[in-house]
DNA sequence: ACCTGAACACCGTTCAAGT
DNA sequence: ACCTGAACACCGTTCAAGT
């Protein structure tokens, strides 16, 4: 006879995200997880192949979660749009916190979910600076984003100025420069290419 | 009688270098390195407090050759100089591969280490926009350059256009951004304010 | 002073046995 | 079909004992 289930893989999940939120991935154990959702350690395995499939299980959930928080941004003036979708983007990093090294760990799979979460962005940056150009700009804004919220995130920024000002400053001045190199309409202020 | 010592501090973080290196932080064990050392593992605890210290020290390491890296990029023309700085730290990263989110792991201790490395970009951002905007530039670039080197080491640009080509197109863009922003000589081609 | 073996409390994972 | 206890091969770390 078949015992009713004790939980489930969305009651899992969101054990794991929990534990993740409070200690960190490094402190996330199958054990604290078996524990948090009733059952022993090894019958997690009847629903995920190992931790790195509930790894990424979370992942895939904050994936998804990223998709709407940039979908929510489209704005009319794209100009406005992509600085809105920055600050949309730091705005639920810091509500992730440590769950936040998650989105970026690639287990190795490459993921459409990726592409889709950031499909808002790609598209605004088409009409905004042209194909030609658009997956570049997406790029340079998308490493920008994820390194200043990285460094943000691990007290990587030492020094005393503020980090609100810096990220404002940062997000106008690649918006600005990614938006002037689209369009070869003005030349660069300053040629700063290979010597 | 004290037995002559079988290895060395220095010795311990080469062997624990080179393991990373090889196989990534995660699979780092102590018994792996004592062995690659030719002793116990226990005996480790004579010259590191624990693992964490044992990365730390392996952490300070690649942040003085990063200083090196930077230092030898002092150009005479400003710009010119933090474009070349931006490709060797890339290059840099390159080198180190899988041994590169180390020299971010931000202990919890900030480090005048760290603060030191940059120093060569700091200056050449003083002289480039002010004392005024040098903090959020140097932020803005180093968060641009680590989440850029982050993003390929870890296989994180999925789409088909050239890696290479982001980077010139995201170097050139953020320091154009950058040094727009620093003066208040223009006006911003376009508006990206809060609404 | 330095190194060792044994031990402790943990891991992730497998698997036969229960219902 | 789902869950369990026991077991395996690992961890990092401590410590008494050797030289």
């Amino acid at each position: 006879m078949a015992p009713p289930a004790k939980t489930s893989r969305a009651e899992i999940v969101a054990a794991a995200r929990a534990i993740i939120a409070e200690r960190g991935v490094a402190a996330l154990s199958l054990q604290q997880v078996a524990a948090a959702v009733g059952v022993q350690a090894p019958s997690l395995y009847k629903r995920f192949d190992d931790r790195a499939a509930l790894l990424a299980a979370v992942h895939d959930a904050l994936l998804e979660e990223l998709a709407g928080v940039l979908a929510a941004q489209t704005l009319a003036r794209p100009a406005q749009a992509l600085a809105a979708m920055g600050r949309a983007y730091r705005a639920f990093a810091h509500r992730l916190d440590r769950l936040y090294p998650l989105l970026f760990a690639s287990g190795g799979t490459p993921s459409p979910a990726a592409l889709a979460a950031l499909a808002p962005l790609m598209t605004t940056l088409d009409t905004l600076v042209g194909r030609a150009h658009s997956l570049p700009a997406a790029r340079t804004l998308t490493a920008f984003l994820h390194g200043f919220v990285t460094m943000e995130l691990n007290a990587s920024f030492q020094m005393a100025g503020s980090v609100e000002d810096a990220f404002d400053f940062g997000l106008t001045a690649v918006i600005r420069g990614v938006i002037g190199g689209g369009a070869d309409a003005d030349a660069p202020a300053v040629d700063v290419a290979r010597e």
